[in-house]
DNA sequence: AATTAGTTTAACCATTTGGTTAACAAAGAT
DNA sequence: ATCTTTGTTAACCAAATGGTTAAACTAATT
């Protein structure tokens, strides 16, 4: 065989190439640059993953397989709504705090090229909101919600959670507050933002 | 002079420049494409506008004015809180149904290049949120709300409008629409929006 | 020691891309 | 009538970019 793996070079790539889409999207990151930041030549890319679309594949999936089991706890779990809405808040706000580049760089992909999804539901067969209407059908009718629409809901609960993270630059500046400021709001939603679902959909 | 303008050139290279920078993006966009657009030749692009860079930028200053009032108007209108949100809601939704792409660029340049909106901040005055966190502050003590920080409220009156459009290929995989069945989702919003957000604050 | 097969690199290549140049055309100024 | 200014085009250019190649290297196998 060959010389021993013990710097993994295709993991590096891997990494390297998730910095660098992930901060410049697909049509501004630069193939030299990735090898430059995983500190290998140019070919080497090449040698591993293909081409530049099969790379940034690579990444993409991987970016989305993160951020799916988040969605899916929403979708496909078997707590009450209310539960349900105060536990992804909390763990999204943190999940994201962690990954800062990822909505943006999925939601961004996406618009760009809105058929990758098709590839992306193929492998995941949970994102599927059906239960989930059910669900929030079954508690309007037991009166523990207000008459409320779950898709509706649903896109509700994405939103507030997901939109500061994507919309970061614009916050800032109306709320002019610095880096540090606005990781203290996005604290402050962990509990602020299921408050606010939940006053404005539960049966009282 | 020179040859006759009846056909005003700079303004139909601007318009193609916008249809182009709009759904591809600063890095996926082409100078030739655009050209091509506006059915001219691609010196022209240089002629009028210097460079790529400011040309982008004449459209982007472009769709964010186009923006901007729209914002200013939660801001620093005089209504009750409760009249703004749903003025806000039902305008706003109306507005970005005419005007698809400007949401996603405006936030999707903004994350590529943050420092653009100091820029932006010099030209408009009114991207401040103070006047709106004294009315919400007012209202609270008047008992007309509950509880609520205006910041935050703010942030999500921005998400549950603005998210949507943002997420539009996400949202139409979840929730397995097509276009027609997205923008009856959104009609929707018109109303349901209002609703969720003054539901949850209003004092009763 | 020689073979083998995976790994890595430097140099190279074709195409794309933003931008420039020089010539030309039309209309107003002199 | 001629000069000048503005608008327009085709051809061109240098740099950047994704991708390739062929040779060199490394370590396990025979």
């Amino acid at each position: 065989m060959a010389k021993v793996k013990d710097s993994n070079t295709e993991e590096q790539i891997l990494d390297a190439a998730k910095n660098v889409f992930q901060t410049k999207g697909m049509d501004g990151a630069r193939m030299q640059e990735i090898a430059d930041v995983a500190g290998i030549n140019k070919a080497m890319l090449h040698y591993y993953y293909k081409s530049k679309q099969l790379l940034f594949e690579a990444v993409f999936k991987n970016a989305f397989s993160l951020l799916a089991p988040q969605l899916n706890k929403v979708l496909n779990d078997d707590s009450s709504i209310e539960d349900k809405v105060k536990n992804f808040t909390s763990n999204y706000i943190s999940f994201i705090i962690k990954h800062p580049y990822l909505p943006n760089f999925i939601i961004q992909e996406l618009n760009r090229n809105p058929d990758f999804i098709k590839t992306i539901q193929e492998n995941n067969t949970f994102l599927n909101i059906e239960k989930f209407k059910q669900q929030v059908a079954l508690e309007v009718s037991q009166g523990i919600l207000k008459p409320t629409k779950g898709d509706q809901l649903f896109i509700n609960i994405l939103a507030l959670n997901i939109f500061p993270f994507v919309a970061k630059p614009l916050i800032k500046a109306f709320t002019k507050e610095d880096d540090k400021g606005f990781k203290a709001l996005m604290e402050q939603r962990k509990t602020e933002v299921s408050e606010f679902i939940i006053n404005s959909i539960k049966q009282h």
